[in-house]
RNA sequence: GCACGGAUAGCUCAGUGGUAGAGCGGCUCGUUUACACCGAGUUGGUCGGGGGUUCGAAUCCCUCUCCGUGUACCA
């Protein structure tokens, strides 16, 4: 057996156990290897940001995912762990920004212009971008790395393009003039998930304006923000309400901007709530989503008075103009003050929209955007309602569910440069839809190639007014030949030209000077497409075959909607089948304190120190120990401290086996097997199947609780202890099954723990020779595909006579021990001493010799016939009766106290159990099994009682 | 507002009707040839409050409080 060295350095080890992993490509899929024996496994990762660096969270994300990954390899399956980046459009565009502003190279992105800033980023991104996968590797992530995708690669580009166009064709992608959140600070749209809804103490202004057909009527207004009082088109009342009702048709005078204080019109509309403020509303269809529905109602005008950085333009009035929303809210009161319209400022709680990423209130604001109707809603909601894909923990079902249930529209585009652009030309014409159609169909003829076969013709849509018409010159041709008079109307006419393909975008441009839409595109339109974008859809491709659809998902719940949800409404869309069978939702990590991990609480520890002092070994097992299933995780360093030391505990225990010299032994006699080997054995079993099921479940900390039990509590503990009976005693034959009983737990040990500890278990494996004589795939290059622990079957329980009973007789012994040390503990003996055992059977030589170690006694005497001297401590034990004699030290006192307080407890609970079984309610109604076990239990206090007080009158 | 989670030892959590558990921490010992990143012993709880069902409730039912998450919102 080789040399292990006295102590493992983890950060060589990993370094170098990675290098050769990469090197054997171990990590590496080939869809031609799966097979009916040997079964596909796969997930894609959850694509971090490309600029991004390793948090705590992903190391619980890629942990549970390699933790996977790993016992699927183990299990004999084709396992492709498919890794990327993604591009984050916003966020990636406003830190390369950001730094170029700082490094004085710009002041504004228009000073480079799309282009330019468009390369910078990619330079940034080729410079800093992948720093997060090289993170992931020092994890030990075992992504196959050859098949690395990042959602702006070429290729997927094209995939997301494609997408796009036909969703555009089937008509579920439109663009149109809607109130979107609208993000001050990003100057972009954002989805209503984007939007993060804040409690905010602010403050509710009342006042007064005048009716102007009744000068002596005034009527009292409550709002949250004044400062768009000048973009205020109509007050509304509700038509119900008896105060109010006669005034609707009449006109207010806004009070704001004094020099434009104009008449408006007092509406009725239902929307109001009476009970609510005054049961005046404020009409403001620029700056409200309700407001805008109220107007398109009463055909309102629409006076926007913000510019798109929140600053309120030239409409807001000579005196808000200029001024900041939150600085104009400020200024718009005191204006109301000094006119006397004022009335009173409360202070409100109300909730506002904040931007998730740039942490500002977005603004609801009118613009032109594009927006997606999901597709494949029906499949994608029933899919996880009727169980057919599994969400871990299954609540997350619920949720997904009402949300399904309450789809709305997704706006897609985005205001910035770094991004997947809209595939779509526009051109405005005033003229005629015949003089439109020639040039359409005109420039359609130019485009000579014929469309690749195997391609559908969902890569061209034409879109006239609003209106699809055929993508191909003739039928447009055949149109514009139509003898209709519509046809020779001259109006205004939009066309839109939706094209995944190059020469078709640049005939339109050059020939016809249509223009590419300027927005690009959210990236979760493009992330939505991973699961098979990734695999080279749309190509009919072998990894699609053979991984698609994936087996399981890790993700946090907090990205339920953005992806998990839109991922199978895309893999239904486009795939026909469901993305993956299983959602696995992580928890979130906080701090002691139970606060989210923020960068400006400082709280988040950086995982790579946490790597470089406790191993990346201990920093997985510390954290999957902490991470129960459906619950937060509190992290606490400690955890990781106790991953390192339990790493250490391992190296410990397997270079014990070592020193103790021979080789690997394999060969296990049954007749040669202890009690206590036996017992090892039987908790062995129960480690595997406890582990196996708890992964079978996903209950990560489960598994790693009942593999820390296992190794520490019962293998070093107990079994390593009671095996030095054998190892430092001359009978050789035993001590090579002894050591055959060892290697055959350490084997199965290293090989559980490989998922959660990948490095150690590796180095220990070849360490200690236990890949030696197995096959290269089977175990013999790495424990990464050694097969998984199976329990003994009955048949090699039966072969190796081992029989359930045996755990209890071992369990009764370490009983005795644990009595024995209590009472040297009780008397402060710190020193090898003399126990007697008065046993109540006979015991064989071995097993007083294994009593005698756990004891720590010197001597062990065995005398059945012993008269313990007056005031000799004892303990009543399954084995029987064990003193410590004490020579000249006995404390009478202090062992009548000891005696006194067990049997104190020996009688409240003989009490007990004798009230209830006195009680005929009780023996009436239950079942017998738990009167047996009443009756069982009285008899035991009862004998314990007993002898126990004959302990006391032995102390005189 | 609605929905869902959670409240058990100082901390993190197991425990779904039958004698309240684990790990960590605390405390006391200990250089016994694998391990002080260790070993041995020991101390910690009227199971969030109240009510109910039951012979029996941490566990089932009702109710309240607090914490968290999602979702909908009224200016």
């Amino acid at each position: 057996m080789p040399e292990l060295p006295k102590t493992y350095t983890p950060s060589e080890a990993e370094e170098r156990w990675y290098q050769r992993w990469l090197d054997d490509k171990c990590f590496e899929a080939d869809p031609a290897r799966v097979s009916e024996k040997r079964p596909a496994y796969s997930i894609v990762i959850p694509p971090p940001n490309v600029t991004g660096i390793l948090t705590l969270g992903h190391v619980l994300n890629n942990t549970i995912q390699d933790i996977l990954c790993r016992r699927a390899r183990m299990l004999g399956k084709e396992v492709l762990w498919l890794p990327g980046t993604d591009h984050a459009g916003i966020a990636t565009q406003n830190v390369v920004e950001k730094t170029l502003k700082k490094q004085g190279v710009i002041k504004h992105r228009d000073d480079l212009g799309r282009e330019k800033l468009v390369e910078k980023i990619w330079e940034w991104k080729e410079k800093h971008g992948g720093i997060i996968i090289q993170q992931l590797k020092k994890l030990g992530a075992s992504c196959d790395w050859s098949r690395e995708r990042f959602t702006f690669d070429d290729d997927y580009n094209r995939c997301v393009m494609q997408v796009f166009v036909d969703l555009y064709k089937k008509g579920h992608i439109y663009r149109g003039k809607r109130m979107v959140n609208w993000c001050p600070s990003s100057l972009t749209a954002l989805s209503d998930e984007e939007v993060e809804m804040k409690q905010q103490n602010g403050f509710m202004y009342h006042f007064k304006v005048q009716v102007v057909e009744e000068p002596d009527t005034w009527l009292t207004i409550a709002t949250t923000r004044p400062e768009t009082i000048p973009g205020d088109t109509a007050v509304a009342v509700n038509p119900n309400d008896e105060r109010y009702k006669h005034l609707i048709g009449k006109h207010i005078r806004r009070p704001l901007p004094l020099e434009n204080q104009a008449a408006i019109p007092i509406v009725g509309d239902e929307h109001v709530d009476f009970e609510f403020g005054t049961g005046v509303l404020k009409v403001t269809p620029a700056h409200d989503k309700a407001d805008f529905e109220i107007g398109q109602r009463h055909h309102l005008e629409i006076i926007d008075v913000l510019h798109p950085n929140a600053v309120l333009n030239d409409l807001a009035g000579a005196d808000l103009a200029g001024l900041e929303r939150f600085e104009g809210r400020k200024k718009a009161v005191e204006l109301l003050k000094e006119m006397e319209a004022l009335i009173k400022e409360e202070p409100h709680q109300n909730n506002v929209g904040y931007s998730e990423r740039a942490g500002v209130p977005i603004e609801p604001r009118l613009s032109e955007q594009w927006f997606l109707k999901y597709p494949s809603v029906p499949a994608s909601q029933d899919v996880v309602a009727k169980g057919e894909m599994k969400f871990y923990p299954d609540r997350w079902a619920k949720v997904y569910d009402h949300w399904m249930g309450g789809l709305q529209d997704w706006c897609i585009s985005r205001q910035v440069w770094w991004g997947h652009r809209v595939p779509v030309w526009t051109k405005r014409y005033t003229a005629s839809l015949r003089e439109v159609l020639s040039e359409v169909s005109g420039v359609m003829v130019q485009d000579i190639h014929p469309q690749p076969s195997g391609s559908d013709s969902s890569d061209i849509a034409i879109l006239i007014d609003g209106n699809s018409y055929p993508a191909d010159s003739a039928s447009l041709y055949e149109i514009e030949q139509k003898e209709d008079p519509l046809l020779d109307e001259q109006r205004e006419i939009e066309v839109q030209i939706a094209t995944t393909r190059l020469d078709v975008q640049s005939n339109f441009e050059s020939l016809a000077g249509f223009t590419q839409d300027p927005d690009v595109l959210d990236t979760w339109f493009s992330s939505w497409l991973w699961p098979f974008a990734t695999m080279g859809w749309p190509n009919k491709t072998d990894d699609l075959k053979a991984f698609y659809p994936t087996t399981d998902l890790v993700t946090g719940p907090d990205i339920i909607f953005f992806w998990v949800a839109r991922m199978i409404m895309a893999g239904y869309e486009y795939m026909g089948e469901m993305p993956f069978k299983n959602v696995y939702f992580t928890g979130i990590i906080r701090d002691k304190q139970g606060r989210k991990m923020s960068k400006s609480l400082g709280n988040s520890p950086d995982p790579l120190e946490l790597i470089a002092s406790y191993s990346a070994d201990a920093l997985r097992f510390g954290i999957m120990r902490s991470a129960p299933l459906g619950q937060d995780i509190a992290f606490d360093e400690k955890n990781v401290e106790l991953g390192r030391n339990f790493c250490t505990k391992l190296w410990n225990a397997s270079r014990f086996r070592q020193m103790q010299g021979g080789s690997t032994e394999t060969e296990i006699s049954p007749e040669l097997l202890s009690s206590d080997d036996k017992w090892i054995l039987l908790r062995l079993n129960t480690a595997i199947a406890e582990v196996t099921t708890a992964l079978e479940e996903y209950r990560f900390s489960d598994a790693t609780a009942t593999l820390y039990r296992f190794f520490w509590s019962e293998y070093c503990d107990w079994y390593v202890e009671a095996s030095k009976a054998v190892l430092q005693g001359t009978d050789e034959k035993r001590k090579a099954n002894t050591l055959a009983v060892i290697d055959f737990v350490l084997g199965n040990t290293l090989r559980l723990f490989h998922p959660f500890l990948p490095f150690i278990t590796e180095e220990l494996w070849h360490g200690m020779g236990f890949n030696e004589d197995l096959p290269e795939n089977q175990g013999g290059k790495s424990i990464m595909f050694a097969p998984w622990p199976k329990p003994l079957d009955a048949d090699e329980l039966a072969y190796f006579g081992i029989l359930p009973e045996d755990e209890k007789a071992a369990n009764e012994k370490y009983e005795a021990v644990n009595l024995g040390r209590g009472l040297k503990s009780s008397f402060n003996i710190t020193k090898k001493v003399r126990f007697v055992l008065k046993p109540s059977s006979e015991l064989p030589a071995h097993e007083i010799e294994v009593l005698r170690i756990l004891l720590n006694a010197e001597p062990l005497d065995v005398d059945a016939a012993y008269a313990a001297p007056k005031g000799t401590p004892s303990a009543l034990t399954p084995l029987g009766t064990i003193c410590l004699p004490l020579d000249g030290l006995i404390d009478v006192e202090a062992e009548r106290a000891r005696i006194t307080k067990e049997l104190d407890k020996a009688n409240s609970e003989l009490q007990k159990v004798c009230a209830k079984l006195a009680d005929e309610n009780f023996t009436a109604k239950v079942p017998q099994k738990v009167l047996d076990e009443h009756q069982q239990r009285k008899a035991d206090w009862k004998e314990k009682k007993a002898k126990l007080e004959e302990m006391m009158s032995a102390l005189g």
